[in-house]
DNA sequence: GCATACATACAGACCGTTTGGTATCTTTCA
DNA sequence: TGAAAGATACCAAACGGTCTGTATGTATGC
């Protein structure tokens, strides 16, 4: 994004960027260090611009928040309609997503960052609804105590993972990870 | 703590009021509300008072989260001496230590607070330190695959009791409990 | 009377946001 | 077809506010 000011213009691009950029931040620094000015600073643009694509930085944030939560969304639909077992579908689903994102990228990419959406109460309303629509949606299959079990401690693994890259103890993943679909299939 | 300048000096007090205040303004607005200004408003002191007691902002929230983790630990060793069943002892006083938390104070007392300890980078080496500690020292008795999925499904918990109050869905807790600590049983 | 426990006042940095201007892009219409 | 006109994209600078932290003053407690 050099020489930004007499480059062509590419609004979607930088639009893009600025998002990107943030969430990077978010992931690494935590959400404090989410800054108009580290933002525009790391996308090489000026706040004017940012301003330009976002009506303040809340809106930005939320825009981050918003699709991380499609992108968790889409994950977890195609793993779904792969999956020939109605029962336990979904909590098969939400398992696999969650552990296999934190195994493929060491960077647990997106953990910090939904977790910070939890804590940040202006973003808790967000990502309740989001989850609340989850277990609505799939009701019929996914019911029993012991899948919520399972998605609970999918959800304990996205804690684990924040604290492994600072000495915190990290379960086997692949050994937990069928564990737990193993847990999802009917007796 | 009206009347501060003329007052009895009561120093012991003032250190009290400022770490409750800022627990309080953490776990009600989210860790980012926590600033030097708003706690020193809610405990009445000037910041003068707060900087006698401690040596910057980060040292007040780190003695915030250390007596949180000590408190932790209280109730967790607590929980154990109780517990003639050797096997998932730790894991058992983990689960009950915080589901109790969860549904005893409809608030969630310490959910916000203790999420963010892991989010905020400065404090999760803390956290991560303190986990570690626990899971070492009982590898003895709570090593099994199934105890560590118990244990991060109490994770899990504590970030249901974070979307509790915007809707989120929420488990039973005492039939969760109860599955839980089962599981904890050797057959 | 000296250390401790505060209050007060202030400094300097950084925050999100606004403003005003200058490019580039797109549409319109002669 | 192309030039004028308007919309969009972006920069640069500055504003008011709030942030943490410091320096200094003043009371209290032993």
């Amino acid at each position: 994004m050099e020489n930004a000011y007499r480059r062509r213009k590419q609004p979607e691009l930088v639009r893009r960027t600025l998002l990107d950029c943030a969430a990077r931040l978010a992931m690494e620094q935590g959400l404090a260090a989410v800054t108009v000015q580290a933002v525009c600073e790391a996308a090489a643009v000026t706040k004017g611009a940012m301003f330009h694509h976002f009506a303040s930085k809340q809106a930005m944030i939320d825009a981050v928040v918003a699709e991380l939560l499609e992108k968790l969304d889409a994950d977890i639909e195609a793993a779904m309609v792969t999956d020939p077992q109605p029962y336990g579908r979904f909590t098969r689903a939400y398992v696999t997503v969650t552990l296999d994102d934190l195994m493929l990228n060491q960077g647990s990419q997106w953990t910090a960052l939904y977790i910070s959406s939890l804590t940040e109460p202006s973003l808790r309303q967000v990502t309740a609804e989001w989850f609340a629509k989850f277990v609505r949606r799939h009701r019929a299959t996914d019911d029993h105590p012991t899948l919520e079990i399972v998605r609970l401690a999918a959800d304990g693994v996205w804690l684990a993972g924040l604290l492994r890259d600072d000495g915190g103890p990290m379960p086997d993943l692949p050994a937990l990870r069928k564990r737990l679909v193993a847990m999802t299939l009917p007796d």
